[in-house]
DNA sequence: ATGGTCTCCGATAGAAATAGTCGGCGACTG
DNA sequence: CAGTCGCCGACTATTTCTATCGGAGACCAT
């Protein structure tokens, strides 16, 4: 729990993967399903909603494929996620009207938890695909991510 | 996706709900159940986890119920996550042995995403069930939540 | 000691989210 | 105009989550 949909993992992947492959090279499905395994289908209806969301182009026809939207440093990692996952709370009911939450009367959790979601959101939003590539090779976790979380 | 499951909800303000009522108030399952209309089962097993954890203490026959292990101020809100959840992965393949993961080999955001993952749990981790109750009536979360993720 | 209250535990059923598949359409290039 | 590739919706299978049930064991009060 607390986890990442195998849908976002590979929009991420695809999106690193064009990030390396740099902005004018035009990249098919089948080319990243094969780089890593994943089910080409799955993975094109991955891409098909990032292209929806106009994180990446698609250009159709022979030798058509996807391309980055913007630079790799101007995509945040909050954006992929969410346009893969959609609504993203961390519990059922961040301050929401259709909830049919029965505990909302009497929660006690609510406000806080909507505060952490609100850091975690931050720490997503601030950190571009070229920030995480970065912290692919070090280790470290840069500091002060915390509260400014913009959408 | 990135959400707690409702079990985890349920955990966190059955803690609360104790944090609340003080050190040596003994409370039994049906109380909570009512409190936050939860079903009474379900949280029993809840409470029976958070026992085995540690994180609470039982007491049995008429009068029975649960007590706080541990100050507020002491239980982390990760480690009442983490007692419900069992383990806690932003994604599927955290650096583990026995996964099946079809695209380790050529995985190009294991090593971002874990880090992101530790920010998390630091500053889940670095969060007490006390200092919850503080930020429900606060807006603010705290700077400086990021880096050093204790366990 | 006995009955009522409460925790403990495993098994199970039902509901929902995820992962993955399939088939047909339309756009483009050569 | 033929092959390649993106686009889209419906569908199935699998797993996870939620909730329920039934019975055993601990304890207190009378
Ligand atoms: S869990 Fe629904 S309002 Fe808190
Ligand atoms: S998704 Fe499994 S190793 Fe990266």
């Amino acid at each position: 729990m607390l986890k990442l949909s195998k849908k976002t993992d590979y929009a991420l992947m695809a999106v690193q993967y064009m990030s390396e492959k740099g902005a004018d090279r035009v990249v098919n499905t089948k080319e990243i399903a094969e780089e890593y395994n994943i089910p080409g289908e799955l993975l094109a209806k991955v891409l098909q909603k990032l292209g929806k969301k106009g994180l990446i182009v698609s250009q159709n026809g022979p030798k058509g494929g996807y391309l980055l939207a913007k630079s790799p440093a101007d995509i945040s990692v909050l954006s992929v996620i969410q346009a893969i996952e959609g609504h993203v709370g961390i519990t059922e009911c961040y301050h929401n009207e259709d909830s049919t939450c029965m505990q909302m009367p009497r929660c006690n959790i609510r406000t806080p938890l909507r505060n952490i979601q609100n850091s975690i959101y931050g720490l997503l939003d601030s950190m571009s695909i070229a920030e995480m590539k970065e912290f692919g090779s070090a280790t470290i976790v840069p500091q002060s991510r915390l509260y400014g979380h913009r959408t």
